[in-house]
Parts: structure tokens; sequence; C-alpha cells
DNA sequence: TGTACATCAGTGAACGCGCGTTCACTGATGTAC
DNA sequence: TGTACATCAGTGAACGCGCGTTCACTGATGTAC
């Protein structure tokens, strides 16, 4: 039944919901403009809450940063080999978890060297590898081309999410090209 | 003689040194981890000096946005016609300028339609892609190429600065090679 | 089926703090005569 | 060279506010018997 929860004294599952709550913040005001009482109160809960399950800002930030890991590694896991297509991905993940996205790659606002955080980036870092690997034949310089791949979808994402190219059409048709590019002459 | 301004009562260049200040802040606590009378304190002023200048945080930020698009556009223009030295030098800028770049591709936190800000962003985007454009010769995909090229080393800064990436050696060295893989096939 | 108890998620009052903003002021500087 | 005045950059006291943190508490839930 629903909203069973929603009047009882225990939440049910507040810390997803104060996850929930630090997400849609962070997307309306960014990774910052924000402060526990503002979550507990989008929440429906007391102020005093959300220390109860994180601590602190950087206890809940940390874990939005490994479930953000997380997503990102399951989203590109399903795309298997193709080096394209683990690059849409990557994009689609960067604006449909937008705040996930940025807390991740701004690790002075977590804990980036917590276990659950660590794990998670590791298990992201070796998929964006192989989607590399398996695209490039045998060239010689790997490395150069890996670094070449994540600049450039990264790069992409960025640029979409400030604003800066998120006029010129729908996200992934306008990525799919630029990505090819890597792999023309 | 220098300290001459230091202890009267008129600062000389205050609007310079709260600039200055926000840039150290920035580099050291990011975009929003400080208060406009941490910087007056920084610049050994009285708290409510800021706000004489710029009127409010935000006030400070475009400052500071119109300001890096500037430098960005000053050290682009120092480069001319090669994409990768070009290249280098928008990564160079994000590296010595951090607190400037970190601003500019946040919008939310500046007023980005202030008229400094457009016109200083405006030209920055023309010269970006006159960079492209010399490069790549005759080829048909002009707008792709020029959007990958931008997205890679805009990529290419951030996992940097992020610090993804940063343990790989000299910035400058190790992002050569990935800018020309561009034109590779 | 019923009672007693342990657990712990969530409460709410209280605290001290740093913040942005306001505003009457002070004093350095430049200019007019 | 000297005086009077306008300008305005910077001061400092005062304000109300939202914040994080603490802590004794309440009440829902699960388990043992």
């Amino acid at each position: 039944m629903e909203g069973v929860n929603a009047i009882s004294y225990h939440h049910g599952d507040l810390r997803r919901a104060i996850l929930d709550a630090a997400a849609e913040a962070i997307t309306e005001f960014g990774p910052s403009g924000w402060s526990l009482r503002e979550l507990a109160r989008r929440a429906g809960v007391s102020h005093a809450a959300p220390a109860h399950h994180f601590g602190d800002k950087k206890g809940l930030l940390s874990a939005l940063a490994a479930e953000g890991y997380t997503l990102l590694s399951d989203a590109l896991e399903a795309e298997g080999d193709d080096f394209v297509e683990v690059g849409i991905a990557y994009l689609r993940f960067a604006i449909n978890h937008r705040a996930h996205f940025e807390v991740m790659f701004q690790p002075g606002l977590y804990r980036s060297d917590d276990p659950a955080v660590v794990a998670a980036r590791e298990r992201a870092d070796a998929l964006l590898v192989t989607g590399v690997r398996s695209q490039q034949g045998s060239r010689p310089d790997e490395e150069t081309t890996a670094l070449a791949a994540w600049s450039l979808v990264h790069g992409f994402a960025g640029l979409w999410l400030t604003g800066a190219i998120s006029e010129r059409g729908d996200p992934e048709e306008v990525a799919r090209p630029v990505l090819r590019r890597l792999f023309e002459s």
C-alpha cells in the first residue's frame, strides 16, 4: 500500500530519500548550493535526521559519488564493445544523472579514498578501458587512444552540461559523429 | 615605492586585490567554499569593502569569468594557427588559471549575460574555431571536427584538474600526442 | 497469543557561529580659485 | 603657495538569519520466552 510509511515515525528508507533529495538539490543549485537542513526539509524529516545516516556533508557526497560510479558502470556494461555506443552511454549518464556526474568529478567535495568509492570507481575505470581497446584494433598507441577517447567524451559531456554547446540539438545525435571522428583519418 | 598604499586609507587597487583573493580562495576551496568576508580578510580590508566594488558574489564571479575569457583569448591568440599548440595553450590556461577556468564553465555561478562576459566569451569562441579550421585542411565536416577538437582538449583539461589522470607526468607532454591523435587515422 | 525488553531511527529544543546587508561615518585625494 | 570643498573608497557597529552540531528524548519494530 502506498504511503504506509509516509506518516509513520520510522521513514522506511530515509537514506534513499535523502540521497534523492541531494541529487535534486544539486541538479538545481549545484554541488554546494544547499544544506543538510534543506535536504531534511525536502525529505520531510527533522533537520537532525541526515546526520544519523551520513554523519556530515562529505559523508553524504561520498555515498552519492559511489552510487554514481556504480550507475555509470552499469550503463557502460550494458553497451558491450562498441566504442561509440559506450561513449554515448557515458554521455547519457552525465545528462540523466547530472548531480552524480558533477560530484564524481569534483573529488574535493567528498572522501575519494572511501572504500565504497574506490571500489566503484575502479570498476568504472576498467570498463572504460575495455570499451576503447575493442575499437582500436592493432594500433600501437593504445594508451594515447584510450586517453583521447575518454577526454573526448568527457569533454563533450562537460561542454553540454555547461550549456556551451547545448543549443545544437539532441545530444546523442550530435555526439555520435563527433565520437566517430576519433577513428577516421 | 613598495608598500606605500598598503597602510593608507585608500587601498590603491582593491578591486584587483579582491579578484586575486577570490582566485586564490577558489583554487583552495572550490568555487563556493568561501565568503565575501573571507576575501576581505585575505585582502586586509573591512568586510563590507567587497560589496563596494562588486555588489554581491555573483557580481564578483562575473568579473572573474570575464577576466578568464580574456586571459584565455590572449593565450590562444599567442599560439597562432597550429591546432596542437592552441590546444596546449588551452590546457596551460586551465592549469595556471584554474579558478578562472572552473568558474567560466559553471555559468550558474555568475551572470553569463553580463555584457563584459558575453564580449570576452565571444572573442574566445572565435579564436577556438580559427585554431581548428587551419588544421583540418579540406575536410568536409568542419563543424564535427571543431566540436571534437574542443571536446578533446576540454575533456583532457577537466580530467587533469580533477586528478583523474594527473599522475601521468607533465601535462603538456602527455597531452601533445593525445591532441595529435585527432588528426591521424 | 501475550508480555517484556532491546534496539535504534528519527525528534526537537538549544547552542554558538559566520554570513550578507545596511547605514551613518571617516578620511584620503583631486580640483577650483 | 594656500584654502575650501566635493567626491567617494573604505569603515565598523548592528541586525536578523540559516547553518551544523549536540543531546536527552520518543516511539516503532523485532525478538525472546
